[in-house]
RNA sequence: UCCUCAGUAGCUCAAUGGCAGAGCAUCCGGCUGUUAACCGGAGGGUUGUAGGUUCGAGUCCUACCUGAGGAGCCA
């Protein structure tokens, strides 16, 4: 017999225990929770896959199985043997009739698990995260977020995109050097990248149609529950696309994003208690709104008391206008064509009205704001080197981008979604830092 | 960077300026269907740090440290 088995039953995960009704199997996981009653002892083991209940009786079991089970502490490693048997009163549908345990590694009491089942506050659970990770909460948002990921990716792929990953490391600021992360780079200053978009407008005039899916880095000493220093972004970029395309593109995705999560992590929704009837409505069309129509709209709900400051013409959304907005629609809304002052200096004009820019902002339900933003891109070389030198940017550092402009420009688009807000709102967290294994913000890089 | 709030047992929290406490966790004992099990008992404290006011400070004042929520900025 090998350290990873104690029975001949074969191993089998919980999640996939209802095949095996009746059968003696094999799990191997962990001791969640153990509740006595005299001779009769309640672990509650999990897996991984989820948590099951076991029932060991005194006189069912040897003396050394028994008290090997009663004397187990929380988070100890274990491998067990038992007949599984469907119950009404298991949360899960069935319970182990353990008759064999192999502990693999036993908690010390004198240093016992830290997190309990019972509450705890934000910054300890945080302090704890490569702990808290094992909850069933957590383990259910990241196999969501997993789910997201790779529907994001399917999205693409059997749309004829092509994945291009930008660098990481970039040489100089793309939009001003307050916001990322220095590097020594073999004695030369260097950035962490805070998008790909420039890199895969290049891409795009290559391959057509392609997306980068990686990490972005932001420096921003912003303190809320949407923002992250490190998080991860997939940008689409389409050549030949229009403000209109991309809107249809924006609207596609997280469509199928949502129902993605709803056929495959329905169960996972439930253990994080989303009202999932919210996240069954999300389906095209969108409303579209433009920036005008926002700045009409939010100045009536301060007329009806429901926005504290009057909004004027020409600002920039804050995060309690986009609440606002948002919680006015059960679809994502796109606001579109903002003042070209406010955005971006690669945007392309508005032909009609160029003092706007061909740009769209999707507004997650439900108050979560802003999940994508993206724009039509500037095609003129002329243009984009006059809005290079108005916003003080160094020239040399953008003479590639600007070949882009030189060589075949064509009208081209494309748009950023932040994976961790998207996770955030299907799943109905209050804060992002649920949303990424290790979340890096202004004040935690531990663990 | 600014505004607001909070730091007391391993955890979650009480304590009118007057003896520093409870639940959970840990340990000991009890219970054959428990569901954050329950019942009885035990151990566990430099009240974030440094000053100050006071007969007396966890409590009031000042500074600092740490964290949380929000603003700005963004995805």
């Amino acid at each position: 017999m090998d350290s990873t088995t104690t029975t001949q039953a074969p191993i089998t995960t919980i999640a996939e225990v209802g095949r095996h009704e009746g059968e003696t199997v094999t799990l191997r996981g962990w001791l969640y929770n153990l509740r006595e009653s005299g001779k009769l002892l309640f672990p509650i083991f999990r897996d991984g896959s989820g948590l099951i209940q076991g029932v060991v009786a005194k006189n069912a079991v040897s003396p050394e199985i028994f008290d090997a089970v009663k004397g187990l502490t929380q988070e100890s490693s274990v491998i067990v043997g038992g007949k599984v048997r469907a119950d009404k009163r298991a949360p899960g549908g069935y319970e182990l009739d353990v008759g064999n345990v192999q502990v693999l590694q036993r908690v010390s009491e004198a240093d016992p698990y830290p997190i309990t089942p019972k509450e705890h506050g934000v910054d300890f659970l945080m302090e704890h995260r490569h702990l808290w990770l094992r909850s069933p909460r957590q383990a259910a948002i990241l196999r969501v977020r997993a789910e997201i990921i790779k529907a994001a990716r399917g999205f693409f792929d059997e749309r004829g995109f092509t994945l291009t990953d930008p660098p990481i490391l970039t040489p100089a600021a793309c939009e001003g050097t307050t916001t990322l992360f220095p590097v020594d780079y073999f004695e030369e200053q260097a950035y962490l990248t805070q998008s790909g978009q420039l890199y895969i407008e290049a891409t795009a005039m290559a391959l057509g149609k392609v997306y980068s899916f990686g990490p972005t880095f932001r420096a921003e000493k912003s303190k809320t529950r949407r923002h992250l220093t490190e998080f991860w972004m997939v940008e689409p970029e389409v050549a030949y696309a229009t403000l209109d395309d991309l809107m249809d593109l924006a609207e596609g995705l997280i469509s199928f994003l949502v129902k993605r999560c709803l056929e495959r992590r329905r169960a996972d929704l439930e253990i994080i208690g989303r009202d999932v009837s919210k996240l069954e409505k999300i389906a095209p069309p969108f409303p579209r709104i433009t920036y005008d129509d926002a700045v009409k709209m939010l100045q009536e709900g301060h007329a009806k008391g429901a926005v504290e400051n009057r909004f004027e013409w020409g600002g920039d959304l804050g995060s309690p206008d986009e609440t606002y907005l948002s919680s006015q629609f059960e679809k994502p809304v796109m606001v579109h064509r903002y003042p070209a002052t406010v955005k971006a200096f690669y945007m392309e004009p508005d032909p009609r009205r160029p003092e706007l820019a061909l740009c769209v902002d999707v507004l997650a339900p439900e108050g979560y704001g802003e999940i994508i933003g993206g724009s039509q891109r500037m095609a003129s070389y002329d243009l984009l080197v006059k809005r290079i030198r108005e916003h003080n940017l160094p020239e040399s550092a953008f003479k590639w981008y600007l070949d882009l402009r030189k060589y075949g420009s064509v009208p081209h688009g494309g748009f950023g979604m932040g994976i961790e807000r998207a996770v955030a709102w299907i799943c109905g967290l209050e804060h992002v830092r649920e949303t990424i294994p290790f979340p890096r913000m202004l004040h935690r890089l531990y663990p």
